[in-house]
DNA sequence: AACTATTTATAAGA
DNA sequence: TTCTTATAAATAGTT
């Protein structure tokens, strides 16, 4: 529609490529729009030129993200993308199941949480929860015993070298010292997903058998010091996190 | 273009829309496919009828999900695409945090979790567990107190009309035990989140204005008895779970 | 589904 | 870039 017919080929002239690339994209996204206006539908449509720009219409009042959220719903016949598309579908609506029940346990908001719980889901909740806070509490106390242990070998140690002594004592108890340093050690969080960009791979039980960053003079009662920075409330991800490549 | 001006708004007439979906449908893909070759641009659409069925282009060799990829990866200059992209990675990377702090709680090998806190963390841990067992406890109770009131309650009535008395008594006590039910009763999920699952769109209040296409928000409806069907303890996770890159 | 009378989109020129 | 205009394309209403 023009002067001349064109060829349905690259538009070789980069000056007019460009500027039929303004004009047609235009017409693109007025059709898309009326399109979406008389008969009803819904419409999204990316456009990434050559240079790399992105243009993109989608039929208000719905977001791009929207029609594509759809889209990675749709019942599709291509084998490949069904396969991606439900994992990505089941994984997030397995994430929301179980971050809705965490929510219920730990959430700010319990209160309101709780009351759409029946007696006998407390109840089941209760029982649960008591088990869990029995497990933390005998976690702790392990760890306490094990600091102390360690403190008291710190004493003898010390003690040994004020008086001259070398450093050559009981070899069992050196073994119990460092036994009690490594388990007391930072370790990079193990129910981390291995996946995860930030965390790193954290749930292979065989994780850190070299003892790189163990220091063990160092750190023996500073427990995990680098821990600390971790609290247990979640951070705002950073953006790193978010590297989302992989994806679809 | 045709023999009279379009209005542009919905067509009224089903037939007369459908015809016409139907011949701009293909109108706006040959369109697309043009500038894409013309231009050298990647163009992706996508379009839900009014009846749901989907169609879709994408400039070949381009599949959707790359150039949707390639659009949440772009750099956008305007704030609400950002928006969304950061509202997806966010939400993903806060579902995770969530749902590893559900983990270590709740979970199956929480004695393999708990390994990796320092003594500090556990008795955050601790602490916060305790409060949120007393607030189940203490939900528990209510609901238990509400119950025997609303019992009492039946057993006036119950003696009440045993005696040939008319349903009329006491509306103070009439409305205490009507407020029993109602608050013991099921709710829809408060912590459900509104929008659709995959996306993590779900934060925009404002969505889904049309009822239309609301399957995901069925389960979010049905009423708590269905909550039993909700287990608290975390299931096994299934092989899908592995196959998520890096996903989570 | 085909057929036109028209409207619309747009290529080339300014 | 934007405007103009001749012409190609798209399509609304009809058959």
């Amino acid at each position: 529609m023009g002067r001349g017919k064109v060829e349905l080929k690259k538009i070789e002239n980069p000056t007019n490529r460009q500027v039929t690339f303004s004009k047609r994209r235009m017409g693109l996204f007025k059709k898309a729009n009326e399109l979406a206006i008389l008969c009803d539908a819904q419409i999204g449509v990316i456009i990434f030129s050559g240079s790399g720009r992105m243009y993109e219409y989608s039929s208000s009042p719905w977001r791009i993200a929207n029609i594509f959220d759809r889209y990675l719903k749709a019942p599709s016949t291509r084998f490949e993308e069904m396969d991606i598309q439900q994992k990505i579908i089941q994984e997030m609506t397995r994430m929301k199941d179980e971050r809705n029940r965490l929510r219920i346990i730990m959430g700010q908001n319990m209160g309101e949480d709780l009351a759409s719980f029946s007696v006998e889901d407390l109840s089941n909740l209760e029982q649960q929860m008591e088990f869990s806070l029995y497990k933390v509490r005998l976690r702790k106390q392990e760890l306490l015993d094990q600091q102390l242990l360690e403190m008291r070998h710190r004493e003898m140690h010390m003690s040994e070298e004020q008086s001259g002594y070398l450093c050559l004592m009981n070899p069992a108890a050196r073994g119990q010292c460092q036994a009690a340093e490594m388990s007391g050690n930072p370790r990079p969080f193990p129910w981390w997903d291995a996946g995860a960009s930030a965390s790193g791979s954290g749930s292979q039980s065989s994780q850190r058998p070299h003892g790189r960053d163990a220091e063990p003079s160092v750190a023996a009662l500073q427990l995990s010091p680098h821990l600390h920075g971790y609290r247990l409330q979640p951070r705002q991800p950073n953006l790193q996190d978010a590297n989302l490549h992989g994806w679809l």
